[in-house]
DNA sequence: GGGTTATGTCGCAGGAGTGTCGCAGGTAGG
DNA sequence: CCTACCTGCGACACTCCTGCGACATAACCC
């Protein structure tokens, strides 16, 4: 079953990452840059969620939302910027079902979407668990075992571990990762990646200067161990 | 992976544009500005994704790709003016996957061809692994197996080697290779073509000096033992 | 056989790719 | 307000790749 998700918003470089995003896990996307095209998409096309950022030109997200849902029973998720905390608020009053906040973590994003689309219809496939080795992900909890012990990792660290043991072994660019992970604009500098690469192997590696587990692949990216 | 773009495109200035754009993301460009020269040029290199001015000398882009689509499925993008909206239509029907209209934003564009290039790319991962005699090629991670135990490549190494067990036998010549990984115009020098081969020989030949897995063709180019 | 061309062989030097680590601004939580 | 942590960045070290050139060898042609 194809989903339809409704991206409202001005910023183009933003609104390409989550089309990309949103395709990459199989949703067909809408998008619109103002709200009153967004409003007038919504009611025709009927998506299954809609990701509306609240600031945009003309008709504030605010109003958008309040539209939408005085005809819609349509799952809504904010997305702002992270100073705008009370906005957050004022939206989730005007009903709103979540929010993210800008820089948002793109797997995050496609996680809570995919939350609500549960809350809205059948379940699909629950969150499985990731495992590989001695490593043991939780994503419900957003924890990571490593032998039984739980292992301290960042945000996105956790999110970076959980994409590349979700590829089983195959190997992951990073760009891939940049895309998936960052999911925002990464014009400049793969470096990030090798670093928080690298601050991994010190959580999950016996021995991280000899990684067994996260892997190197010269030219191509890293991968899991199969 | 050095991915081949086409564009058909009879308006120098556009074309100039798109070459060095795709050049900068690191592409390799084909160029026609004909649909029959396109048509052609397609068949023989199998482009990764091909671009089509709708409005094109002679033969109509539309005709175009709705040839391209009888005997392929590379992704198929159209260019055209705004006024032509509803050859957009046509075109999507005619099998186009996207479009962009004239004038567009070359970020824009790039964009719509990364898209393009994921959703393509998804069935190619999940292919069959390459493989001759005691050599096994694994693209999902990368690696080279040789009686089962992985032989350390590197990343042209491994993409040359893809291609000729590929070719399933059939002779490469160098500029078919140098065109197909290295990606750059055959200018100047051939012989990094012979030292590759060498270099490949060593690490999966028994006999690297008799070789009976990676052959050559004199006066052609190379192959691999059918 | 002698000359010519195509290919094999191999070392080298510059450079690309990656690991490592400290720093500083920012954020969250107390 | 203070503290700890996160995170992007830059610098440096180091490995490995890779194009090139030079010579050796093999195939081809007369």
């Amino acid at each position: 079953m194809i989903r339809t998700v409704m991206v409202v918003e001005d910023d183009d470089a933003i609104r390409m990452v989550l089309r990309t995003n949103l395709e990459d896990e199989g949703y067909r996307v809408l998008e619109a840059t103002t709200a009153e095209q967004g409003l007038l998409i919504v009611q025709d096309e009927q998506p299954d969620v809609v990701l509306v950022d609240l600031r945009l030109p003309g008709i504030h997200g605010l109003d958008l939302v309040r539209s939408l849902r005085a005809t819609s029973q349509v799952p809504i998720i904010i997305v702002t910027a992270q100073t705008d905390s009370h906005d957050v608020v004022a939206g989730l009053e005007a009903g709103a079902d979540d929010y993210v906040t800008k820089p948002f973590v793109a797997k995050e994003l496609m996680a809570r979407i995919r939350t609500q689309l549960r809350r809205s219809a059948q379940p699909e496939e629950g969150g499985e668990d990731l495992t590989c080795g001695p490593i043991e992900l939780h994503p419900d909890a957003a924890e990571v075992m490593r032998n039984g012990e739980q292992v301290p990792v960042s945000r996105i660290e956790f999110f970076v571990l959980a994409e590349l043991i979700g590829a089983k072994g195959r190997v992951l660019s990073r760009d891939h990762l940049l895309r998936k992970v960052w999911g925002y604009g990464n014009a400049g500098d793969g470096r990030v990646v090798d670093n928080l690469i690298y601050r991994l192997r010190n959580k999950i590696e016996d021995d991280p200067a000899n990684p067994e587990l996260l892997l190197t692949v010269r030219g191509f990216g890293y991968r899991m161990k199969a």
